[in-house]
DNA sequence: CCCTGATTCGC
DNA sequence: GCGAATCAGG
């Protein structure tokens, strides 16, 4: 398989949507997930939190050592929560015996660990393929929504409100297959089956090639799912 | 073991 | 340029 155009086009999508090299891979066919790697990188896209490699740590943790903030600067508060904060300073020798916080502490202090905290700006810098890099501590917690109180049925997201799920399949719609299985708006055909074939009458004349006389060219059947995919 | 992405290096 | 082999962390 060489590298078109379309195909290096699918390939920035996916990497760019966050999708895996093998997810890639698999799903432009007839590459191994080496390949989509080394072809992003070829095309510079690399960069994307790799398991292997932190991307930032300095080698060093910021040595803790000295717990005295030499030169605490008043008007801005360094920018690096990221850095600092999660190690924090432990003065290996004596380790204070915190005592648990009293619970009863917080009749005074109401707000005590508020998430209110202006902060310092997010520092995130713009990788080669224009997406942002993320340090490990910029993770964000997505919020939990509220817990719903009981539980109902999901309703189908409205752009697969009258598409064809897999659920709704029976002897008597088409079951051809539009879209791509996986995606989102993935759904079958859903007319009515041509009688005693799994397919409407026009998927009938897709799946079912009649038998030509040798040597007889024909123009390739479309296949399904839309595309070719050879795997 | 499995997965991941990064890198190397012969082609 | 390509990608298998290899590396290395989770």
């Amino acid at each position: 398989m060489s590298w078109t155009d379309e195909r290096i086009e699918q390939l920035r999508n996916m990497w760019e949507k966050g999708l895996t090299a093998s997810q890639i891979a698999d799903e432009l066919g007839g590459v191994s997930r080496n390949a989509v790697i080394g072809k992003a990188h070829r095309l510079g896209l690399k960069s994307r939190p790799s398991p292997v490699k932190a991307t930032d740590k300095p080698v060093k943790a910021p040595a803790p050592k000295a717990a005295a903030p030499a030169a605490p600067k008043p008007t801005a508060a360094p920018a690096a929560p990221r850095a600092a904060a999660p190690a924090a300073p432990r003065p290996a020798a004596a380790p204070p015996k915190a005592e648990p916080k009293p619970v009863a502490a917080d009749a005074s202090a109401p707000e005590a660990d508020a998430p209110s905290k202006p902060d310092a700006p997010r520092i995130v810098s713009i990788g080669p393929g224009g997406f942002i890099r993320q340090g490990p501590g910029d993770q964000q917690a997505p919020i939990p929504p509220a817990p719903p109180r009981r539980l109902v049925p999901a309703k189908p997201s409205p752009e697969i409100a009258d598409k064809t799920s897999l659920l709704d399949l029976n002897d008597r719609i088409c079951r051809w297959p539009m879209g791509h299985p996986g995606e989102p708006d993935f759904h079958f055909c859903g007319e009515a089956v041509n009688p005693g074939f799994p397919y409407c009458v026009e998927h009938c004349g897709r799946a079912y090639q009649a038998q030509l006389p040798r040597g007889t060219r024909r123009p390739p059947p479309p296949p399904p799912f839309g595309g070719p995919r050879v795997r």
